[in-house]
RNA sequence: CGGAACGUGGCGCAGUCUGGUAGCGCACUUGACUGGGGGUCAAGUGGUCGGAGGUUCAAAUCCUCUCGUUCCGACCA
């Protein structure tokens, strides 16, 4: 490509709506441009990258025996109203009306029409295993869309359903799911972990997200620094401590005045306690009925545990006025014992003797509270957020908390969809049998935007080379110079006769923004002719990842760039 | 949905408090010089100041409404 005949604007400031680095190094570097509120055109440059990701994707889906289709974006209402999620699945699905009057909606994912084809196509147990992909935009009305293409509305995703005949022939293919993904992101140089996921709103019982480890990651992950284990806080499950022995001591259940204190921390402090013996009592509402949670006065609530606990589809922290018309309380004194609400408990609660605890009355607090004895919740479980204090699950070694990016997900539906629509397979016996399902996303948009969260310095993208959307830039630093240009020109050439991807600038520039526009685009290798050809015949190479600068014979160039550039995406493939 | 900020040539911003002929930098056009890390000089093009309504002799500026964008929050009782 030349550089002076494509549409490639570059700006040296950062535009003033971006935030966070990939966002600003796209708007930069002419990746992407904002139509409104998360959604994005991609301009060639932008549309190369994520096609080499794309293409990445497609060579390890088909060699793990998955085949690429395409489903349509618009959906039809009746089939989310069969598998239940025109009710379930929230604002998030944008819906419309045809000129029918019919309801419709845009495709966040596609369970729903891969299993219509299922049922329609899948008959017999001879034809299974079967796995289908697509790579398609997706739509999902984000309540607030942000970070440029990390959070968009309309967002570039791989989805892949795989359909078995067996609970163990789905693990099966969930494995070589997991496996794929592992190839994949490996050869898009990433730096990720998968961990154990919470499935949330796609249902399901078992899965695992692919994390890029980002600081600007929404997500929170818990990793072992001893064994494997890595999960999503959302799901990592806390290991509760030995239970306390008390020697049957139960205090009375007494009433202190505690005016003006509301705040864990005060309280305790007040009554010569630590935080850790009382009894945190919060008002949820989960699908809009009021739920009071418990948790020791130092833990916090993970909402997407209780979401689960309580098997609703949204829980909200009530608001102060929902508080008071709840219980006629002001927030800070309402307890357990006789709550006219609900009642929840994490697990750990249930183990303390002699608490704190709100009274139930303003300006007092209760000691002496037992679990089972004052109060009797309707469920409890584990419903706390993970600490860094807390211990591996599997080894019980120490734990680290760090932030990631969701760039993938995998997940093992079991029966839930087809079960819901009906699609069946005959098996050896000759009965029908429900469709084992799994289910597999990639944020392909996402994963460009991640891939540069992690490879940029104060010059701009860094590229890993299977993603860059050109491999080399040619400068053509004597534009003025008539064999100078026809060297650049012809060194161009050969470089794509060999296969390269080539970006050749030949515009009327001054050496220092070619320099700088190269920098930006996070194009790998460099090769300058200007200078030193006119003086010795040879160019400059000099790589984008680390600055290094060797000057090469014009004659080989082509060549020796063309061997470094395969030897390095073999050598990605290889470790993958 | 709550809170905040911002909307002025393509981009980044000043001007708004205190109403009085719309400005700066970058980009763009033309020319000259220059030519290895976003160069210099000169001459230009381009904006009904997000939109609607109001106040006023006069509105980018004050008032009301509205649309859009961004950030924060949706977090501990």
């Amino acid at each position: 490509m030349r550089y002076s005949q494509m549409l490639l604007p570059t700006t040296k400031e950062n535009p003033a709506e971006a935030e966070v680095v990939s966002h600003q190094l796209l708007l930069r570097g002419g990746f992407i441009r904002k139509l409104t509120s998360g959604l994005y055109t991609y301009l060639p440059i932008g549309l190369m990258a994520m096609q080499k990701v794309e293409n990445i994707v497609r060579q390890e889906m088909n060699r793990a025996g998955a085949q690429e289709l395409l489903m349509p974006m618009v959906q039809p209402a009746d089939l989310w109203q069969e598998s239940g999620r025109w009710q379930k699945y929230g604002p998030e699905l944008l819906r419309f009306k045809d000129r029918h009057d019919r309801d419709y909606c845009l495709g966040p994912t596609h369970e729903e029409v891969i299993t219509d084809i299922a049922r329609r196509e899948l008959h017999s147990y001879r034809q299974l295993p079967m796995n289908l992909y697509q790579i398609q935009t997706k739509f999902r009305d984000e309540i607030r869309p942000r970070f440029g293409l990390m959070r968009g509305r309309e967002f570039v995703m791989k989805d892949a359903y795989s359909f078995d005949a067996s609970d163990a022939a789905a693990g099966e293919s969930y494995r070589k799911m997991h496996e794929a993904y592992t190839r994949i992101f490996k050869r898009c140089g990433l730096e990720f972990r998968p961990v154990e996921a919470d499935s949330g709103t796609i249902g399901g019982s078992f899965s695992h997200e692919f994390m890029v480890l980002a600081d600007t990651g929404e997500d929170t992950l818990v990793i072992c620094r001893e064994c494997d284990y890595a999960a999503n806080v959302e799901k990592a499950k806390i290991v509760l401590s030995e239970k306390v022995t008390t020697d049957g001591n139960l205090e009375e259940c007494s009433k202190v005045e505690t005016p003006g204190m509301k705040k864990v921390e005060r309280v305790a402090d007040f009554l010569g306690v630590t935080p850790k013996e009382v009894i945190k009592t919060m008002i949820y509402l989960a699908d809009g009925e009021p739920v009071a949670v418990l948790v020791r006065g130092d833990r916090e609530v993970q909402s997407v545990k209780l979401k689960n606990l309580l098997d609703v589809t949204e829980v909200e922290l009530a608001d102060d006025d929902t508080v008071w018309k709840l219980t006629k309380l002001p927030v800070g004194y309402i307890g357990p014992v006789d709550i006219p609400i609900k009642l929840v408990a994490d697990q750990e609660v249930m183990q303390m003797v002699n608490a704190v605890a709100g009274a139930g009355e303003k300006g007092h607090h209760l000691t002496g509270v037992n679990p089972g004895r004052d109060f009797t919740p309707v469920m409890t479980g584990d419903l706390r957020q993970i600490t860094a204090e807390d211990s591996c699950p599997f080894c019980n070694g120490s734990l680290e908390l760090t932030e990631g990016i969701e760039v993938g997900h995998i997940f093992k539906l079991g029966t839930n969809y087809s079960e819901a629509m009906d699609a069946t397979f005959q098996d050896k016996e000759g009965s029908q049998q429900p469709l084992v399902m799994g289910c597999y996303g990639i944020g392909v948009s996402r994963v460009v935007a991640a891939a540069i969260e992690q490879n940029h310095d104060q010059n701009g993208i860094i590229f890993p080379l299977p993603l860059a959307p050109f491999q080399v830039i040619v400068l053509n630093l004597g534009l003025k110079n008539e064999k100078t240009t026809a060297a650049a020109e012809k060194l161009y050439l050969d470089m794509q006769a060999t296969g390269l991807d080539v970006l050749y600038d030949d515009r009327d520039e001054r050496p220092g923004s070619k320099f700088k526009d190269a920098d930006l685009l996070g194009i790998p290798y460099r090769v300058t002719v200007g200078k030193t050809w006119e003086k010795e015949g040879k160019v400059e190479l000099r790589l984008r990842r680390n600055g290094e600068t060797s000057i090469i014979d014009y004659d080989r160039a082509a060549g020796i760039i063309a061997d470094m550039v395969q030897a390095e995406l073999k050598s990605t493939e290889d470790i993958a």
